[in-house]
RNA sequence: GGCGCUAUCGUCUAGUGGUUAGGACACCAGGUUUUCAUCCUGGUAACAGGGGUCCGAUUCCCCUUAGCGCUACCA
């Protein structure tokens, strides 16, 4: 190992939206760069032009700032002073890129600002003999993958334009003929790497494609681009998913053709759906964003997917984790092999736990656009909308969440007016008249309370005073008076948070049932 | 089809050449409790199969099987 500064870079394509496998893959890569003291880069890979989405640059950065993950160099929001380095007016050629900036040495830090090097790189491989120009038109192409693979052959390029003679490509060229850059694949013997997570893999080079550098449109692909970048941009560790083993050996090629050194790789492994194919859409939400909306926590979101294939080992039985835990316990060693199914009961847990840690004015911050878009709440009287009713609220709830979009869920009484049948009162086998007492008495009690002495714990210790042994006759008719409902907080919590005028409203309401 | 990667409870995982194979989520039961939730206690549940190597394999090797991934001018 050389001591070289470590460079890790998170290079996301953007196409919409942080996938949470892209964003474990960010997180990963963020605690490797901070726990051995290196850099972490953003770096933008949009070499598709035909997938190229509004604003997707700047959602992934807000998803980064939101967790964050901060990094020093790379991509960054110019509008909000985002981090204190980018004193650097915006610079990028592109419209499309005017609310962004850029910060660091090695820019620009969005591939499609690179084409020409891109270009310069890919004439340099032509030179050596390591690529050609390849003028086959798609329509073949595909016709011929048709073909090998009905004879159940892998499909490769069948290296029809590596015949053309120079006088024909330059003839070609000459006549204005659409042209891809292909990789000269060295056919002979094997290609291996060194993964950090996997050890040795090792492919035979006569089963790796002519794989496209540069499109026609001038365009590097995925593939090309990764390797001219991370070299140039010093990057010493690349960390990715999965599926990009297979392609590995020709990215080696490359570097070999280039007599770049290589940087170390380790290549993550994937995230599952509960059916243990890749995490997708189809089978739910596969955006960090749908998992905010949710009322998920970042701390929450962050400690779930950093478990998912890693975990610090060494007989600890921890699950909940901090940032700054993470940072220190991480370990690319302990990186696991296996894929993992995302199981949301396990993050509903971990949310719930962090949900208890808030305090009340915490919780109450996040949760108060979630209660804005609840039709109870929009139709509640201006009193019931109140912070501090609100807050109230959420002190009975706080160890009942697992998401914040579950606030109020299933204490709609506490916004709106409750009907219920005289049935609901009766607690066992208990008549109308002692329900009526029942609540007589609780109502006795509740009246002679002053407002300042309003509390949970004032409420309980008289309420019980008066109860007697068969509590229940006495607590289940007032709970069930105060909220209508089957299922419901104690019913000193609910009368605190109803306060006292409304608390003896609904048990006159109940004993006019009777 | 070809190639590659992977394999411990349902899920996330710990772990070892000799362990009662540990923890967490989920689930079930009990306790606390007027109901619900929280909380506490307990329980069910795993080394994919077959060969080796070894005194002894869940652990090391091989094969099989299964799953997944890749097989684009997508990333």
């Amino acid at each position: 190992m050389s001591d070289k500064k470590i460079r890790v870079r998170f290079a996301p394509s953007p196409t919409g939206y942080m996938h949470i496998g892209n964003f474990r893959t960010a997180l990963y890569a963020y605690l490797f760069a901070k726990k051995n003291g290196g850099d972490f880069i953003l770096r933008i890979e949009d070499t598709d032009k035909n997938r190229q989405v509004n604003d997707a640059i700047e959602k992934i950065i807000n998803i980064l700032n939101w967790a964050e993950l901060t990094y020093s160099e790379g991509v960054f929001v110019n509008s909000k002073s985002q981090f204190p380095i980018s004193n650097k007016i915006p610079k990028f050629k592109s419209q499309n890129y005017k609310n962004l900036t850029e910060a660091g040495d090695y820019g620009p830090y969005i591939q499609s600002e690179r084409l020409d090097i891109y270009k310069k790189y890919a004439q340099e491989l032509l030179e050596k003999d390591h690529a050609y120009c390849c003028f086959c038109a798609p329509e073949r192409l595909e016709k011929m993958r048709d073909l090998q693979t009905a004879r159940k052959k892998a499909p490769m390029y069948d290296r029809t334009c590596l015949k053309l003679s120079k006088e024909e490509v330059a003839e070609k060229l000459k006549n204005g003929e659409p042209y891809v850059i292909r990789q000269k694949i060295n056919t002979e013997g094997f290609t291996e790497f060194d993964d950090l997570i996997r050890g040795k893999v090792k492919i035979k080079n006569d089963l790796l494609d002519d794989q496209v550098l540069l499109k026609s449109d001038g365009y590097p692909t995925y593939n090309f681009a990764n390797v001219v970048d991370d070299h140039l941009m010093g990057i010493t560790h690349v960390m990715r998913g999965e599926e990009y083993i297979s392609s590995t050996p020709k990215y080696t090629q490359l570097y070999q053709n280039f007599g770049w050194i290589e940087p170390k790789i380790a290549h993550l492994p994937l995230i599952l759906n509960l059916d243990k194919t890749k995490l997708s859409k189809r089978q739910g939400d596969v955006a960090v964003e749908d998992y905010i909306q949710k009322g998920y926590l970042k701390e929450a979101i962050i400690n779930f997917v950093a478990l998912l294939g890693w975990n610090p080992g060494e007989g600890s039985t921890q699950e909940i984790f901090s940032l700054e835990e993470l940072i220190s316990e991480f370990d690319l060693k302990k990186v696991h092999k296996a894929g993992a199914v995302f199981d949301l009961k396990k993050l509903d847990w971990i949310n719930a736990q962090y949900i208890k840690k808030l305090s009340i004015e915490e919780l109450y911050e996040k949760s108060a656009v979630f209660f804005r878009q609840k039709d109870f709440y929009q139709n509640a009287p201006e009193e019931k909308k109140s912070e501090a009713h609100l807050k109230k609220v959420l002190t009975i709830e706080q160890d009942r969440l697992e998401n914040l979009s579950q606030v109020g869920e299933n204490n709609r009484f506490f916004f709106q007016d409750i009907q219920y049948s005289k049935e609901l009162l009766r607690w066992k086998k208990m008549s109308d008249e002692d329900l009526k007492k029942s609540l007589e008495k609780s109502k006795a009690v509740l009246e002679k309370i002053t407002e300042t002495d309003w509390t949970k714990e004032n409420l309980e210790k008289n309420l019980l005073e008066v109860a007697g042994e068969k509590r229940g006759d006495l607590l289940w008719p007032l709970r069930a008076a105060l909220t209508g409902a089957q299922k419901s907080p104690s019913p000193f919590e609910c009368a605190w948070v109803l306060g006292q005028g409304e608390t003896l409203k609904r048990i006159g309401q109940a004993l006019n049932l009777l």
